[in-house]
RNA sequence: GCAUCUAUAGCUCAGUAGGAUAGAGCGCUCCCCUCCUAAGGGAGAGGUCAUUGGUUCGAUUCCAAUUAGGUGCACCA
């Protein structure tokens, strides 16, 4: 597609002494159309021109050649140039693109060759899998669909916490328990009180903890009984969270836990005493990082064991061989940045500096409620996820019975929505920011909500089922969809690489989400603005592609989200 | 204490690598069901961009300090 920016600068460079990459990046766009759609603000050349903005303006002003099958008209304002776009080669080039690219419009392939390695959701096993763990898997999730959308080989690993002391208190719990809990029936959900029992009990009895220590002990030991139960614990965890993926249509490329990584440790802490960087202190062995104003790395504790910085090295390196990435992405909650900041240095250190710079932890805020307090603190009320967006499936079944008992596929629409709601309400602001979980908030048909997105797509989709339209580029009339509201959508079709772009480059899912607010809000105003259905054939089937192309546009970004769209709701 | 994140309308947040009059949504006030879903539309009120300095032609944006809140700081992940 033509690009607007370059030919503007092209144009300036011509008229003044300087790069055009330069003049590019200083375009921006005004804030309101009236004054164009294109700007160059000439205080960025006044010192370097030693004159002043408005005499620039006015000297480029006569200088300048434009092409007028792309700009209209060039005015001054102030110290500023404006550039109005010819709206019906714009409208052309959005559409036509639109018509030969499809869903994939806007997709672009920057990434071509390129692995981008990205860690997320990561849940425990044998531990419940609760709301906190939705932010990993939606952001991850998304960010796995933009980069893939920009020509990026996206590998998703879920790095599985299928190993560690939690085991030894399931089992612990297992056998002392055993009687008091049907594990025929609902397994899963047995193990998790036990889980959540034993955590609790083990606070008052010490004792409790160092059974599970020995359990734990007799399971890296390779008993053949503890490690049965490990693999059966490991499958029914599994076959759970698979229900839960499947909703919030998330997936990944491999499995690969920690437990995969246990007998691959000892070679990188050799490595680590080659090179000299590891030392003993208090009994434990730790990569000193004081001189970087940190604390440090351990790598074995006082008790011989390994700890989750092992891991996350070893795992590291194996990512580095197996990908040779070109961005390893790590959505691993807030609070955890000291600890990644660490294993990055220590990487760096062994002399993988090239991949250190490349590996990025994408931080997030908590779950809160509207109250401002984390989600399942003190409330013991259910918080699996899984639960929550069953129950959002549930209180969307019940607004459908109550506004629309005759929609057709209740359930589908119903999981469509109560669950994008869930996402879009996860991915629409920034993420490192606190995200408020409130029932009425999210669930809201107005507003910036994943329903309204969804409204908005099925509003286009009812406008062509009514009009019984086929759309067809060759029967548009370009030059009748160039009303100020209709062009404010083209003019943000035509952005929507670059919001792409964008997300990638800052790792947040919130600037697609944000774009689709935008363009929902903008198909709205033309909507209510101008009948899409009229008697003039030729704007009709104009208005119908135009409605046509919001539509596939909506459905690709808030498929890169991970939300489903609705055919009707 | 040190590190780090956050602070914009009553509430929840956007704010395009410093730029023109700081924008949405919710809530609130008023109006509108003879148009395509009232799950709607129109109009309006509502701001010292936490404070103070600095850099600059220009700061909500960058820097420093201060204040308030969140999180993390040695064998849990």
């Amino acid at each position: 597609m033509i690009n607007i920016k370059e030919e503007i600068a092209n144009s300036i460079a011509k008229t003044v002494n300087l790069d055009e990459k330069e003049l590019a990046n200083y375009i921006e766009i005004p804030p309101n159309s009236d004054l164009g759609d294109y700007a160059f603000p000439c205080f960025k050349l006044a010192k370097e021109l030693k004159k002043a903005p408005p005499m620039i303006a006015n000297e480029i002003k006569e200088k300048i050649v434009i092409d007028e099958n792309i700009l209209e008209k060039v005015e001054i304002q102030g110290g500023y140039l404006n550039f109005y776009v010819n709206k019906q080669m714009l409208a052309k080039e959005v559409l036509t693109e639109l018509d030969n690219k499809k869903e994939k419009f806007g997709s672009v392939n920057i990434g071509e060759g390129k692995n981008v390695v990205i860690d997320y959701s990561s849940p425990n096993i044998a531990k419940p899998f609760h709301i906190g763990h939705l932010r990993s898997t939606v952001i991850g999730g998304a960010l796995y669909k933009i980069y893939k959308f920009l020509g990026y080989n996206s590998v998703g690993i879920n790095y599985l916490g299928d190993w560690g002391i939690q085991f030894g208190k399931v089992m612990t719990g297992l056998e002392l328990w055993k009687d008091e809990y049907d594990l025929s029936n609902n397994t899963i959900d047995a193990v998790l009180k036990i889980y959540v029992r034993f955590s609790k009990e083990e606070k008052e009895k010490p004792e409790m903890t160092d059974m599970a220590r020995q359990a734990f002990k007799k399971l890296e030991d390779g008993d053949k009984q503890a490690l049965e139960t490990w693999k059966w614990l490991r499958e029914i965890s599994l076959a759970n969270y698979e229900k839960t993926y499947k909703l919030l249509n998330a997936k990944f490329d491999s499995y690969n836990g920690e437990a995969y990584y246990n007998d691959k440790m000892d070679k990188v802490v050799e490595e680590l005493e080659q090179k000299g960087l590891l030392k003993d202190s208090q009994g434990a062995k730790i990569v000193d990082l004081e001189e970087f104003d940190m604390p440090p790395c351990i790598i074995i504790t006082s008790a011989g064991t390994t700890i989750y910085a092992t891991r996350d090295l070893t795992s590291l390196e194996d990512r580095i061989n197996k990908y040779d990435f070109e961005k390893a992405l790590y959505v691993v909650g807030n609070e955890q940045q000291l600890h990644f900041k660490q294993v990055f240095k220590v990487l760096e250190l062994m002399g993988y500096e090239k991949y250190a710079k490349r590996c990025e932890h994408i931080p997030f805020g908590l779950v809160v409620d509207k109250d401002g307090e984390k989600i399942g603190s003190r409330k013991g009320n259910s918080v699996l996820l899984e639960d929550i967006l069953n129950e959002a499936i549930e209180k969307v079944k019940n607004i459908i019975n109550e506004k629309n008992p005759d929609l057709p596929d209740k359930d589908e629409v119903a999981r469509k929505v109560g669950v994008g709601a869930i996402i879009f309400n996860d991915l629409s602001n920034s993420r490192i920011k606190d995200e408020i979980f409130d029932w009425d908030m999210l669930l809201n048909f107005q507003g910036e909500t994943g329903p309204y997105i969804q409204y908005i797509y099925v509003r286009t989709n009812s406008v062509l089922t009514k009009a019984g339209y086929t759309p067809s580029i060759k029967d548009v009339d370009f030059s009748k969809v160039t009303e100020k509201e209709a062009f404010d959508i083209i003019k943000l079709l035509y952005s929507f690489s670059d919001v792409a772009i964008q997300a990638a480059a800052k790792n947040e899912p919130s600037v697609i989400s944000r774009y689709l607010i935008d363009l929902s809000q903008a198909f709205s105003n033309y909507y209510n603005q101008y009948h899409i259905l009229t008697d003039d054939k030729a704007i009709q089937d104009a208005r119908l592609y135009l409605t046509y192309a919001v539509g596939i546009v909506l459905k690709t970004g808030a498929e890169l989200l991970g939300m489903e769209m609705p055919d009707r709701m």
